[in-house]
DNA sequence: TTGTAAGCGTTATCAT
DNA sequence: ATGATAACGCTTACAA
């Protein structure tokens, strides 16, 4: 419950008035229709609205005209820097549509995603941006847009039948963009750091990874991640105690990408020599670790301030209430950094004490292959 | 100019009221003072409500009670890891008052964060958190503040004689924490990896760190870097290719930090083996690097929520109008993390040729010691 | 316990 | 070009 009566307001539309000796309503028009109202009054609407220090108040703006200066962004945690990405280009599209953006934390919790919107579309904002935490809830969140006359735009996680505009990166183009390079670049043993398998993300990555291995004709090398530093970190500790041949991972997303290329920084696991790695997300901070992260780039921010104009325009009327809401998809590209390398530089045999001969293309010995874990689930891309 | 007139509200209160047969107000009260109506007219409101769909109109209400449910938080850049952690402290508060957070990237401009408070005060928020760009304009904040009825809190980057509420990290006992666990590990050439000096922090920490020295009798060793990761492998760079002997960084903050570790690992420089690095902020990232960084930790994240809190006391007339704005110092604490390490496990003498001899505490040669190079300007805390 | 009515500060539709 | 006045949807004395 939110306490305190604000102090009423100083000066209102009505004291311009008075002190111009006009009407209210030219004071208004003083503002929203400069051209209807002549030079001399204008000036001495000004004037006077300047001595009294008249400050128009929005809310009343808002309410008379049922307009929304707040563009809400959900997210299923603030502090992962994808979101962060996400949240530059909502508030850059904000910012350039003269708007506010409004950040809200779900903790990846459906409740708390519910109880968010509702209190949102109560508040009437005619649009909002949503990083769906889960599928299980997303028709109650269509039924409750459509309900509230709110324009949700999904982002990121989306389903593909849902009934809602949604922007998101293709998946499968992205993991084969990773793929191809690596293939090009000679490797044939690809591990995959997956993500959270709880996330559409993570499980489309994850499939597409499953897809592309076994048209090739090699055994599928999955740890299960996430999407954490500390779990990229883990799953270094796995593929290099593992018997597996490894050359390169593909791994599920930036972050645990870095991870990963820590973690075989100290256990002198050279990359790209011993091992190339490639990320996904193409964040700002795969830039800025050495090496540099080779990574599946995503317009995330451009993601995020399309949402914002899309929604807009949706919300303005320029809805075509019965268009089919589109889906659109971003394509990823790759950035090629430091990561990746042609494999052999330094052959890897992870896991094993290195033999002192070099044992150049082993036949793959026992390929078990899965490294095989429970995914932990993780709030995240 | 925000266009689009929202549709109207498909149902009001007056709605419920007639389909309930009773008054408006009694289903307001129905709402705000359940207790001042009767059970059985309430449950009727309640059901005419939910079979209406009614949805209370936030707009409607904030007009009507001059209360407000956002808190605006102005920052000079919303990507920077620092700012994050403080957004996390603030929408933390937010969400437990039940309000909401409302983002504003000033992106250092001057002109664009007084814009921006001048919006929100059109918008009556009741209190705005801030993250001061420059010291220059905080007279015309607090004016502006003054003026409109908004309650500024100041957060981070503080000018000491200011007339508005203000919450920072003492920063000299934060230097202290870090030196002094320097010097305790019985490192004497101890250079500092300087933030911006434009910002207050940077100065006030480059200040402290220098008095230090002198007060122990040693020469300080700045090397002018900023608040980013590049600037901190700059410093890195430049110390490992100077000839003044040094065995540990006290960098001006975490971020940049982790840049000293990242090119130090490049030039083969063994941390905390070679050299020692504290970092500045304590931010979650410390922890996630290898070494994990000592680092002195702010409590940025309660400063945020402490901000909301405190402003929102202030604002719902706690107000002691005439009371000093309390100006709240935070205590520093040192985290202790692998970077740091007794001087003496190898001895660094770095930037010339390693003679292949020990050369245990070797005089200092030509202790022109201050490595000077101009501060470039960042935005950061 | 409930109803009446006057705000809250704007915008917008008519007149003039 | 300007003025009256009715919305906008809700809260809150004040009555009843």
């Amino acid at each position: 419950m939110i306490a305190g009566m604000g102090a009423r307001d100083v000066v209102s539309i009505d004291d311009v008035a008075r002190q111009a000796g006009v009407n209210k309503s030219t004071v208004s028009r003083t503002w929203s229709h400069p051209d209807l109202v002549s030079d001399v009054t204008r000036e001495r609407v000004l004037r006077a609205a300047a001595d009294l220090g008249y400050r128009p108040n929005t809310i009343a703006q808002m309410l008379a005209t049922g307009t929304n200066p707040l563009i809400p962004l959900l997210v299923p945690d603030i502090a992962n820097p994808f979101f962060v990405e996400l949240a530059r280009g909502v508030a850059a599209a904000a910012e350039r549509e003269g708007r506010f953006l409004t950040l809200c934390d779900t903790h990846g919790d459906v409740e708390l995603e519910e109880q968010y919107l509702t209190s949102l579309a109560n508040l009437r904002v005619q649009v909002a941006v949503l990083v769906p935490t889960s599928d299980t809830d997303i028709d109650a969140v269509a039924a409750l847009s459509e309900e509230a006359g709110l324009v949700t735009v999904l982002v990121d996680r989306v389903s593909p039948d849902v009934q809602l505009p949604a922007l998101s990166t293709d998946q499968a183009a992205g993991i084969d963009l990773g793929f191809d390079h690596l293939r090009s670049l000679g490797h044939r043993h690809i591990a995959h750091a997956a993500g959270p398998t709880t996330t559409r993300t993570g499980a489309e990555r994850l499939s597409r990874y499953r897809e592309r291995m076994l048209e090739v004709g090699e055994e599928p090398i999955v740890a299960a991640g996430g999407y954490t530093m500390e779990e990229g970190r883990a799953v270094a500790d796995e593929l290099a105690s593992s018997s597996t041949p490894v050359t390169a991972v593909l791994a599920a997303n930036d972050v645990s990408a870095i991870g990963l290329l820590g973690r075989f920084a100290e256990l002198e696991i050279a990359v790209p020599g011993d091992v190339s790695v490639v990320g996904f997300d193409g964040l700002p901070l795969a830039s800025h670790v050495r090496p540099s992260l080779t990574t599946v780039h995503q317009p995330v921010a451009e993601i995020g301030s399309t949402a914002v104009t899309l929604g807009l325009l949706q919300a303005q009327g320029h809805e075509h209430r019965d268009a089919v809401p589109p889906h659109k998809r971003f394509e990823p590209s790759l950035t090629i950094g430091g990561s990746t390398d042609v494999v052999g530089s330094g052959l890897p045999r992870m896991g094993q004490q290195p033999t002192d001969a070099e044992q150049p293309e082993a036949p793959a010995a026992g390929t078990t292959g899965v490294l095989a874990r429970v995914a932990r689930t993780t709030a995240s891309p």
